[in-house]
DNA sequence: CGACTAATATTTACGCTGTAAACTTTCGGG
DNA sequence: CCCGAAAGTTTACAGCGTAAATATTAGTCG
């Protein structure tokens, strides 16, 4: 018998895995009905529990929404990671690929990616999980950026590279959730953007590094 | 008489002008407690009158939001006007004295900002007023982009050059905000940091109009 | 194996919120 | 001056987060 499902009765007093079963719950619904209609008596009903069996796994309503804002970020970074092993060896693609990922995930999950940046998230000191989680994401940007740098003159531009890289997708993320450049946008068209955005920072890197003192 | 603040009575039935006094106190209330704080009942109270008397002005907390949104976008366009008109001439300036605006704008009013961006107000087809405000923001940038590829070479990316500008800065007050760059960060701080990644965008794209084909 | 303890889930209750409905007061145009 | 419309109030209700007390189960030790 599976340790962590115990019998198939129904009904039981316990649960046995309330705990993810919440977060799963919660992430079905900011996905479906967005952020507004998370509420911990929400999560609670949809798992057939009453509604302070939550306080068993977390303090507030905001600890939840931590949760699913960290388990958003964990995603995020798996998928960064995996589409820049696609490409291995070639570190200037696989941080072009890693944008195009970045964005594709903000389209495919719009919801969830709005919440990840949500006002209610933005302090994320309450919260270690959130922001390790957080941090990581940012920090296989980073990675990339700085493998690229050692392969290739281009994208040395010390701090700026993964700020100027991180910055541009998360922009272009934005303006195509809030539908800012026009109708909404389907996932091979936000790709497409996406690869020429990349493209043209790429290049504004290598070209920066040349000619540095060249101003506006 | 002023024919807006009539008699200096308290107490009077009619407040006057409820409705502005309402989204002044509702952007007071969002910029000291963050937009968490921000509720009809909250509004009401501290303009002194019923918790109904809202409803006279709005159809439902929502459009109060949209409203401080709105007013936000609006701050926010001005002030990028007025920045850009004080390097009048200098189309290349005025595009990087917009983006350092902007994100000044964002370091200042933390609050403010995030609300603006946050998930309550993504769908900004229920709300005329926020969504032409915020599309008038971004035409601000729009513009400046235009101007500066009608004087110099650079930038003539197409589609491309407002959307990598307003990106950068975007992304980049976002990571000042949320302190994904270290600890808090001072106003001039962030004007220093905008200068640097603004004039590599700036070079960066005017190299791309120059070596188009080359690729990662 | 049985009993004690801690973890887990429930019930009840309270104050807060948004908002609907009915009411009162005031303003402005014939 | 009067009367309708606009603006503000009062009352009421459901839903939310959460505190407190209670009930059920799981795991551990004798």
């Amino acid at each position: 018998m599976h340790p962590t499902k115990r019998r198939r009765s129904r009904r039981r007093y316990h649960h046995g895995d309330l705990a993810n079963a919440l977060v799963a719950a919660a992430v079905d619904i900011v996905q479906s009905q967005g952020a507004g209609a998370l509420g911990l008596r929400a999560v609670a009903r949809k798992v057939g529990v009453s509604h302070m069996a939550p306080y068993n796994h977390f303090d507030d309503r905001a600890a939840l929404v931590a949760a699913v804002g960290a388990h958003g970020f964990r995603k995020l970074a798996r998928e960064i990671r995996e589409s820049a092993e696609q490409v291995a060896g070639r570190p200037a693609r696989q941080l072009q690929e890693a944008g195009i990922t970045y964005v594709r995930f903000a389209v495919a999950n719009p919801q969830l990616f709005r919440l990840m940046f949500s006002p209610e998230l933005a302090d994320k000191r309450a919260h270690p999980d959130l922001a390790t989680a957080a941090q990581q994401t940012f920090g296989v940007l980073e990675d990339l950026v700085e493998q690229s740098a050692g392969t290739d003159a281009r994208a040395q531009q010390g701090a700026m590279g993964p700020l100027v890289a991180w910055s541009l997708v998360h922009g272009l993320a934005v303006l195509l959730l809030d539908q800012q450049l026009g109708p909404p946008v389907d996932l091979q068209v936000a790709e497409q953007i996406a690869r020429g955005a990349t493209e043209a920072i790429w290049v504004g890197l290598a070209a920066t590094t040349r000619e540095r003192k060249s101003q506006p």
